[in-house]
DNA sequence: TATGAATGAGACTTCATTCAT
DNA sequence: AATGAATGAAGTCTCATTCAT
């Protein structure tokens, strides 16, 4: 599915640097401008290469493109966020909440989504994937972290991924879409703060055992 | 409804046919195929009238755009939810929900929220008056309505504008995300409810007032 | 089949005169430097037109072409011979042979079968239709005349149309091919009476009736 | 003029295996696509080698197709009619016209001729050689077994060059335009057979001695 | 006002050719 | 000798915009 490199005899899994740094280039011009916006001319000279030689490396420009997001993707895939069953949900859910929306909304973070969003239309299979990996991906991780703490008595649940999602919506609540729209600039982390820890004593008043 | 010809002095607020032609053929361009997908040439034959005459009525492409844009926020916005302060929360909330997730994710409704979110990066006042006067307008009504019910001793609440937006984004938990990404179609109505209702309780759960 | 032209409300059968020039700066590219050799950014400057405007008149390059073989079939489909029944055989043979022989070698006219017949393997279509316009209908032509002065006993001949080829391919025995190939240059008129006269002797000696 | 061969000191003479893989991919592509149609790459893929073992070889792509064309011409040049003067004419013109004509309209045969003669406007000296070379070859080989048999008393002509070419232009007739335009298939053996004996009877009707 | 013709800049892409290894 | 990487010029085509009518 990735385009084949030019085959170095003796490099084999290491990145040739021509492909790294078109990579590089068509990512920052990509997310600046959009599918759309960007041209393989401005990403030739962001990458520092001609522009026949991005062709050498990637089919087209929509190849080129899904590259770029399959990168993006896997990279914010990856991002590790503290599941550990072990610890409780006090400590957890604040904790997961701040991160979360600091990754969401750190800046220059709202490019991939919106990029990728803006091209779903015309490229689903594109769209759907970014999301099944970067999002769905956290969303189930941590509906198996409140599992498992649901086992241990912290919590009472009927629907893991639902109260999972719940949260995570509720920490983004005010923030992200503001953000996403450049209508307010990154939210700081005390702004963040008080938000996800608002969102933590909902989610317990409603999946906590009642003292009795 | 006597149109006036375009060519009258005295006429000033009465908006010309010829415009309003426009306006239609370019939104639907627009919202289908995004700001650099469109082209005038698509536009002008939407519309009906020749590319000439859209630089009549329009400085250029993003001044059209923008025109769009400033509709499709004063339409949305104009979306009546019912938050009459006499009717209670049990009522209330699950209605709203309910046509809130239906209005963000019916077929076709992703288009403009994915094409002013796109065109944000790049045209960010754009972005910003949507966000201000589709989003936040909303919640600040609902915000509201909580604030009025409070008073008559529904709910407990500190800050009316957060447990709005807690509420709302509940509401889209497992759905709005998937949706446009392209990763899942519209929702059905019996799963809408399932959400709506589960945010309900949620809320609830936090902000109701404990019997005693 | 043929492009649409920017349509005048007043003109509606008189060729756009921005067409005509296009069409005649084409003609004079592709027939010298065959289709692929001719650029479209050629055919504009030749056409005296910007590169945009060959796009308003035709869908695209091979549309141009297309144009231009269409054109070229009916011109040289147009052109007539004497076929009057009335005359003999001993009078229009030769004067057929020599007129045909001419337009076939005439200088510059081996380009537009050398364009065509390059471009058959590609669009076969064109040179089949070509071939049928302008090659096989001066042939028919021929084959009737024939039929019409055997019927007045003028000539023995089983198989009209294959006689009429005969003829006609005898007439360009040594000229033709040498011609498009580019190893010799029009022959004059001297050798092409030559020639002609020959393959009318042998065509007479075959197919006029035996004097007893 | 031919392209130098990689210099071996050993080998001098003998054709490295290289340039041979190279002409072999080389005549494929070109007689496939034409000259301009052909792209190095293809040839490159379609010989086994590097693009860059091309210009080893030759030193552009003109120098490799002119290449390409003295071996197709040499080929075709070579091929074997038999002229043995001790064959009577009733043998060998219906023979050979046979194979002659076989030989012009085998299926794909029609690509060299094609090929030489689009590019022959732009490169007339190979057009010219390719010329000579195949086709007033077989002329003359022809011309001069007729002269041996008019010697013997079979037939009577004053221009045998003239006259062979007669011959083998109608051996041609309905058939060879028709298949170079792609106005029709391959002819059969049958057809070829009717064409071919009419062109016969018709050169005997000229040109044998009136017996009596 | 409204139009359709015309433009030229710029988009993506291909390809013959060169060069270091 | 042979290669694969790299290039930049040039190709086709699109499109926002202008202008005479």
């Amino acid at each position: 599915m990735v385009a084949a490199p030019p085959t170095s005899v003796h490099v084999v899994e290491e990145e040739s640097s021509k492909r790294r740094q078109i990579l590089d280039g068509a990512r920052k011009v990509f997310l600046d401008l959009g599918f759309d916006g960007a041209s393989m001319g401005e990403i030739a000279r962001a990458a520092g290469v001609s522009k026949g030689t991005l062709y050498v490396y990637f089919p087209d420009k929509a190849g080129l493109f899904a590259a770029i997001v399959e990168e993006e993707k896997l990279a914010q895939g990856k991002i590790i966020f503290n599941f550990d069953p072990a610890r409780s949900v006090d400590v957890t859910l604040p904790e997961f909440g701040r991160a979360y929306v600091g990754v969401l909304c750190r800046p220059g973070g709202g490019s991939a989504i919106r990029t990728v969003m803006a091209i779903a239309e015309r490229m689903p299979e594109l769209g759907s994937r970014f999301y099944t990996h970067v999002i769905a991906h956290t969303v189930d991780r941590f509906a198996a972290y409140l599992e498992a703490r649901a086992a241990l008595g912290d919590l009472v649940i009927d629907d893991y991924q639902l109260a999972a999602w719940q949260f995570m919506q509720m920490c983004q609540a005010t923030l992200f879409q503001a953000f996403i729209f450049q209508a307010a600039p990154s939210p700081s982390p005390e702004r963040i703060a008080t938000v996800v820890d608002s969102a933590t004593r909902v989610f317990f008043a409603a999946y906590r055992p009642k003292a009795n």
